[in-house]
RNA sequence: GCCAGGAUGGCCGAACGGUAAGGCGCACGCCUGGAAAGCGUGUUCCCUUUCGGGAUUCUGGGUUCAAAUCCCAGUCCUGGCGCCA
């Protein structure tokens, strides 16, 4: 979130962001006058307070020395101010508790060199690579959904099955594509230096809160047990919808040292999100599903690290499809397409060349997020209590946070399935990734299982 | 799951109804030829231009003129017992 002092001395600051992001229904004027209204009561019960600690102070000396008359006299007048205070403190803290939950729905404010727009088509790109040089597939390559369920690679019917629609069953090779992806990742990160953990997959309402999910994206989480209409408590849990919330929560109301900064974190988990109403041709297929895997990468700098860090957490980001030799752009996500949290994002977007779709290069085909590399700057900080303490400074500050993708796999699974498809209708598997699928070049697909298969006639 | 003990500043740790000791670390200053030691000041948050004031002993309630301290509920930690992939 914002800061009290910072909305208070840079309103309009503060609206044109709102305005560069299209965010409707947040009221800065009604936040400042909430502002000033509390500091006014605020300073009210201060004064009040003061008179009762002195008059509370005085009573235990008269006590020492004897006096209970003077004693029972400042004893009724504290009782007075005692409830004077209470009326006052009790709508300062009301007014407060207001004021702390209009904060925590206001976005963050961009950077000055956001562009403007509405949406993915308001995104300036700004380089695109691997395009020089590409593989030769077949003209008329196949969508990874079609020739996913021909090779019994992908099934969605049993996925839909066992757990709901947006559930899906990776099935041979590409189950072990998808482990050997994870693995690939995991070591060229490691490579560029980062830690790895692996998250508690449920986490509470309070981390939620911390990166940003909560108060005002419920309907887009899993929530174990309970109605998502239903109040939340710090109790409460959800199901991991990107492992940033685990790890950036990590060192939630800690103080880390400076000599620990920058700290790199990469962390494996399974990611989770409802989804609601994004269902048509755009997300067929595994581009969209409800349960997915990621390894994500989250950086804790000083503030003055940040913008620089960003750059390199794109290029971390890049390395892994490079070295797929999958090709991709980079775009930066203009004002409306941006998250709640990022004060600046850039996003990787790999090349899927069977679906040719409206927001898509020249030659054919689709753009498929498969990054969002963001910085937070002090706006998760601040909400989850994450501070440093600056060698040559005496108190604590509050840090930034970054963080990106290395990458979603079941994306990255597309482009390998469709920019490596063959003319034989097999996939090749990238270099890179053998040695994690024991030397294994090629996926040619499975028999089916099942009577179906016979009715099919795929089966005798 | 049961029983017992515990949670106090960046860290350690005292106070156990009368208004948060002390130590360590760190920063700055004094001292010094330079350092160390020593001494002093500072080292949570909020309000306040300043002066200053308020809050803060895990969280939330309660008792009291007054709560770190007493009572209730909860969270987490430690130990013991039980159960378990």
């Amino acid at each position: 979130m914002l800061s009290r002092q910072f909305v208070r001395e840079n309103p309009d600051v503060v609206r044109e962001g709102l305005a560069l992001r299209g965010t409707d229904g947040i009221d800065v004027d009604e936040i400042l006058d909430l502002d000033e209204r509390w500091r006014a009561l605020k300073s009210e019960g201060d004064d009040l307070r003061q008179e009762r600690n002195e008059v509370s102070s005085k009573i235990g000396e008269l006590k020492r020395e004897g006096d209970e008359e003077a004693a029972q006299a400042a004893i009724e007048r504290s009782q007075e101010l005692k409830a004077e205070l209470e009326e006052i403190e009790q709508r300062a803290d009301e007014l407060e508790a207001e004021l702390e939950t209009r904060l925590l729905e206001v976005p963050n404010v961009p950077q000055d060199d956001v562009p403007p727009g509405d949406g993915e088509l308001d995104n300036e790109e700004v380089r695109r690579c691997g395009f020089d040089d590409t593989r030769a597939f077949p003209e008329d390559v196949r969508p990874h959904y079609d020739i996913g369920e021909d090779l019994e690679l992908l099934d969605f019917e049993r996925g839909a099955k066992v757990a709901g629609g947006g559930f899906y069953f990776l099935k041979g090779d590409a189950a072990r594509l998808e482990h050997a992806l994870i693995q690939f990742m995991r070591d060229v990160h490691r490579e560029q230096g980062y830690d790895e953990v692996f998250p508690p997959v449920p986490v509470n309402s309070e981390s939620m809160t911390g990166t940003g999910q909560l108060p005002k994206f419920t309907e887009d989480a899993y929530r174990v047990g309970e109605s998502n209409d239903e109040p939340y408590d710090d109790d409460d849990l959800w199901l991991c919808p990107t492992a940033e919330v685990s790890v950036t929560n990590m060192y939630r109301d800690e103080i880390l040292l400076s000599d620990d900064l920058p700290l790199k974190h990469q962390a494996y988990s399974p990611n989770f999100r409802r989804e609601a109403g994004e269902h048509g041709t755009e997300t067929r297929g595994i581009v969209r599903s409800h349960q997915f895997n990621k390894v994500e990468l989250v950086n804790f700098v000083e503030p003055d690290d940040s913008d620089e860090r960003l750059k390199e957490l794109v290029s971390e980001a890049e390395e892994v499809l490079d070295r797929l030799g999958l090709p991709y752009r980079v775009t930066l996500l203009c004002g409306g397409d941006m998250t709640f949290a990022s004060a600046k994002t850039y996003d990787i977007e790999v090349w899927a060349p069977a679906d040719d779709m409206e927001y898509g290069p020249e030659r054919g085909g689709r753009w498929l997020e498969v990054s969002s590399v963001s910085n937070f700057e002090a706006f998760q900080a601040r909400r989850a209590g994450l501070r440093y303490r600056p060698e040559r400074h005496e108190s604590a500050e509050y840090l930034h946070t970054l963080n990106g993708s290395g990458t979603a796999l079941p994306r990255v699974v597309v482009a390998i399935m469709e920019y490596y498809q063959n003319d034989d209708g097999t996939i090749t598997v990238p270099e890179a990734l053998r040695p994690y699928m024991n030397g294994q070049e090629r996926i040619e697909g499975h028999d089916p299982v099942g009577e179906s298969a016979v009715g099919a006639g795929r089966k005798e």
